[in-house]
DNA sequence: GTCTATAACGAGATAGAC
DNA sequence: GTCTATCTCGTTATAGAC
């Protein structure tokens, strides 16, 4: 029977994943242990076993409420109704929000941890990231259409790549510097140049 | 005394180097051992000691070595005397090599494993970003100058930071798939569009 | 569902012979 | 400069009591 969840619980599993997410978000996934986690929650490791029986199980399940919770906060971005250039500039707030917890994405860690994961683990993170750029791609297309975005070369997948990829490497530089704004302004320079939008902080001088 | 380079030798302290160098750009630094270096080389654990006293101090010399290297790259790529945009391609086909070898840059590999660094590696690590910066600073300067890049918003400088990031994103990302094609094309979009460097592939339509 | 205890192995590192 | 042997500790994981 599934474990049910009861009032103030807390549910320990999710109190492991909250743990078990910080430490892979900033440590990597070899970055850590059972012990570091078990230490944290004031718990033994035999516990945690029980509720995720191998590190890679546990690794599973951590791709997968992150790339459901990404998945729900796009949901929201659409919702917001905004026009495509609001929406971009939304998608890159949620980077900065991890950075500014000292962290990276748990999935461009996992990135470079790709080459030592499980399989199913791999086949995870890929899917965390066509299931982003899937969501640009609509995004970018919708602006074009719209008006919003004028693309230059290349088709809107190929700029939404280049957003993800340029994102992510972004969070991961600004980190051993600890400092948000060179992410922002990295990322600001990402969505006005690869998709065309035109930011809020405009100057003058684009030739004529 | 210092160990002196002889004959078909290839000094044993440049194959660990090696040997290191290519685990820790696949699996980050910690994802190998002192024992998967003894394996591959024929050699043992305790060898390795005596060459790099402490994995840290192996840290160090692989990060200094690969930070010369790449110096040496840029200097070549400035002896050449193309102009900024053929540096700035350059520029990137060093990373797209890096891929083609199924690996990930060391230094952002590095980055990702920053928290777990000791501290002599962590300033070795901003060092190299910063060293790579600070080139591009002077490439996209140069440019403007020439008139052979546009800058749309912002100072060289943040122009050069966002191209780092973008790079490094870009392996990070694509790597997971294999597809050095899924580098380039991102590639070429951050050249062109975050320093105005017209591509060799021009299509058409810019608008009027 | 959490614990104690322990197995089985791998990590980084050192001593000392050759 | 490389080896054998060993130390100490940390790792993932399991058995079985409560």
């Amino acid at each position: 029977m599934a474990p049910r969840r009861q009032r103030g619980n807390a549910d320990t599993a999710e109190r492991i994943l909250d743990s078990a997410e910080r430490f892979v978000q900033s440590r990597g996934f070899n970055g850590f242990s059972y012990a570091d986690v078990a230490r944290e929650l004031g718990i033994t490791k035999a516990s945690l076993h029980y509720h995720f029986s191998s590190k890679a199980e546990l690794g599973e399940a951590l791709i997968g409420r992150y790339a459901a919770r990404f998945a729900d906060a796009l949901e929201q971005i659409d919702a917001g109704g905004g026009d495509a250039p609001a929406k971009l500039a939304a998608y890159a707030r949620i980077y900065a929000d991890v950075l500014r917890e000292k962290r990276m994405c748990l999935c461009g860690m996992l990135a470079a941890d790709y080459d030592t994961l499980p399989e199913p683990m791999r086949d995870a993170v890929r899917r965390f990231f066509e299931e982003n750029e899937a969501w640009l791609t609509d995004v970018i297309e919708q602006g074009e259409l719209e008006g919003s975005l004028q693309l230059g070369d290349g088709s809107a997948r190929e700029g939404a790549q280049a957003l993800v990829g340029g994102l992510e490497g972004a969070l991961l530089i600004a980190r051993p510097y600890g400092e948000v704004a060179r992410f922002e302004t990295a990322a600001t320079r990402l969505l006005t140049s690869l998709a065309g939008a035109a930011p809020t902080t405009r100057t003058t001088a684009s030739g004529a």
